[in-house]
DNA sequence: AGACAAATAGACAGGTTTGTCCATTTTTCA
DNA sequence: TGAAAAATGGACAAACCTGTCTATTTGTCT
């Protein structure tokens, strides 16, 4: 199955929820964009809602994977990714067709209304700092929880502000924070810590 | 003049926006909950884009005077006030209403449509990271600007994550976080510096 | 009290939205 | 080739959206 048309219906309404948000993209819109006619929609998905969380899931899948090759692509010690992941993000703030994080988008618009969306937002956080956190961990952090939120917090704040301000700026901003963190997760004395 | 009606209709626009969204609530609603006339909001308003200025230019001004009050009542020395910031923030996201940062919503939102909405998004969190220098600088920090962005980072981070995830946490592992950063920025020996 | 401004209800226009239905054509696959 | 499945176009419903207009009432200030 997998019908070439229902990719084709995930591929459009991604392009068009990225860049005009959800509220403002009716179903017209997606189905003259890609050809499609309306019961083809309305054969393969129950709703628009429905059309949203293939969306977000196809988003999720391909996003994690760019995401992760691109940083085991730069660097090959565990340390080293985890600030490569800050070159990535860089890279992806540079782009012309960026907008922000989909899930942070849909969440600002949802978080209230769907609980299922909400869900499927905070599935795709979770995945990404489970892959932060394998990381931290085996580059060695005391902490590696720890080391992954704060390097998570750090890469939902340059997201944002970069959406914000429409510059790639705080991609350095918060490579060189997480410098500070990432040391500090790797120092050995113990006894520092508990100071603090 | 500021008429008392065009004060409540900011009011409830400002309650409806945060909760359902901008694209969600419509103008009728906004005139349902407050009881004014449809007529009274044009007149007082060109169009609802302009209405939704008007809110955003109110929770600027609400929200850092709420913000810096609360830190500043928490904790003396500019130091402390830096590690306060967090625990203010845990009492926002705690709130039964809270929905987010209402600037982050709203560039969801019109980052593309609306180029005066994003500024007003964009200026909002200048100043508030320019609150954040004001008390990096006061608190003796080597570079304050850069101290002042790490955390603004971790600040917004944090606002977006509770805000998916649903709960409070984020504001704990920002402070964490935040700790470590300014530790090293108040951190006298510069050789260290260096080969970081 | 008299005059002027502000606010009102409600109808209305002109679009938009999501979603349904049906008769017909195209595609697929055995 | 022939039958079943998938896709089509277009009409349609019912609700919603923003914004306009008017005739009337309310409030304010002198």
């Amino acid at each position: 199955m997998a019908s070439a048309k229902r990719d084709h219906l995930v591929e459009t309404a991604l392009k068009l929820f990225g860049t005009h948000g959800f509220h403002a993209t009716g179903i017209d819109r997606i189905l003259a964009e890609s050809g499609v006619a309306k019961m083809t929609l309305y054969n393969h998905f129950r709703s628009k809602d429905e059309l949203i969380l293939a969306v977000l899931r196809r988003r999720d899948e391909r996003f994690r994977n760019w995401f992760m090759r691109a940083v085991e692509g730069r660097a090959k010690s565990p340390r080293a990714r985890l600030t490569a992941i800050f070159d990535v993000l860089e890279t992806w703030f540079s782009e012309r067709e960026f907008h922000g994080c989909l899930f942070i988008n849909a969440t600002a618009e949802f978080c209230t209304e769907s609980e299922t969306i909400r869900a499927s937002c905070e599935e795709h956080k979770g995945l990404m700092c489970g892959y932060l956190r394998k990381l931290a961990a085996a580059a060695g952090a005391r902490d590696p929880q720890a080391l992954a939120e704060g390097i998570n917090l750090l890469i939902e704040g340059a997201i944002v502000t970069a959406q914000c301000t429409g510059n790639a700026k705080p991609a350095k901003q918060a490579r060189r924070a997480a410098a500070i963190l990432i040391r500090d997760a790797l120092t050995a004395e113990k006894k520092s810590r508990r100071r603090a």
